[in-house]
DNA sequence: ACAAAAACCGATAGGCAATCGGTTTTTCAT
DNA sequence: ATGAAAAACCGATTGCCTATCGGTTTTTGT
C-alpha cells in the first residue's frame, strides 16, 4: 500500500485530534496547502478505504478518526515493504531488527530490551 | 523510493549469484517471464541508478552485482517508509516495537532479545 | 573496417496519488 | 412535506513511477 504526501499529513493529523470532518480538516490542512475541500474529502475516502481511518455518519457528515496508531501503521508499512525478502514465519520485524540492529546505539538498544522485559511480565500477569 | 515486482526478484537474483550481465539475468528469470532482453537490461539500469546494483564493464558487457545485501535493503527500505512518521533521532524499529511486541511469541522475544546481547558483545570486541 | 553485441533512447501502457468540477443524495429547518 | 444547503459521490485529468520493447547508436573483437 502506497501512502502519499497528503495522506501522511492528514494520517498524523488524526493522531492529534481524535476525530474530525472533512470540512475540519479541510480549514487545518488544506486551506494552508490551498486544496480545495473536495481534494480533502477524497483523500479522506481513500484513507477509510484503506482501513487506515474509521468514520461514521454524525448528523449530515462522515466524522473520521484513526483506525491505526502510528506504531501500528510503521508496524504495517515495515510488514508490507519488506515481506518480499522475508520468509513466510519469520517476523518482518525481526528479520528487520537483524538488518538494523547495527544502525542502533547503545542507549536504544536498553530501551528495546527493556520493552522485552515489559513485555515478557505483561504475559506472566495475564498467564 | 519504490521497487517493482521485476526489480525485487532482479535484488534477490543477485543475493544469490554474486554477479552477471543482462544476458545471464535474462536467461535465468527473463526467459521464465517472457521478458525482452531489453526489459532486463532497462531494469537492471534503473536498480543501478537506485543504487542498488553496482556495475563494471566487463569486455563488451556491464557485469552487475548486488550494491546492497537483503538486511541493508531491508532497513533501507525501513527507513524511507517510516521516516515521515518518525522523529529524528528515533529509530523507526524502536517506534514499532512498541505496538507490534504484542504479536510477537515468546520465541520471538527471546531471538530479538539473544540478537541485542550479540549486538553489544560485537560492540564491546569492536571496542 | 565490419559484423555482432551491447548500450542507449524514446515511446507506450498500466497503476496509484492528487486534484477538482459537477451531480446526486442527504439533511434540517420551516 | 419541501426546498435550500451541505455533504457525499462520480468521473476525469495530471503527474509520477514501473514495465516493456523497438529501434538506433556505440562499442568491441577479429
Amino acid at each position: 500500500m502506497q501512502l502519499g504526501e497528503l495522506e501522511k499529513l492528514v494520517l498524523q493529523h488524526f493522531w492529534n485530534v481524535k476525530e474530525a470532518d472533512a470540512k475540519q480538516v479541510h480549514k487545518v490542512l488544506g486551506l494552508a496547502r490551498g486544496n480545495s475541500l473536495n481534494t480533502i474529502q477524497s483523500t479522506l475516502d481513500r484513507l477509510f478505504k484503506k482501513e487506515l481511518l474509521k468514520r461514521t455518519k454524525q448528523g449530515h457528515a462522515y466524522c473520521y478518526s484513526a483506525r491505526v496508531d502510528r506504531e501500528g501503521l510503521i508496524a504495517q508499512l515495515i510488514s508490507n515493504v519488506t515481506s518480499d525478502f522475508v520468509d513466510d514465519g519469520e517476523n518482518s520485524l525481526i528479520a528487520a531488527f537483524s538488518s538494523a540492529s547495527a544502525q542502533l546505539n547503545d542507549e536504544q538498544l536498553d530501551t528495546l530490551e527493556k520493552m522485552i522485559e515489559k513485555q515478557r511480565q505483561l504475559r506472566k500477569e495475564l498467564a
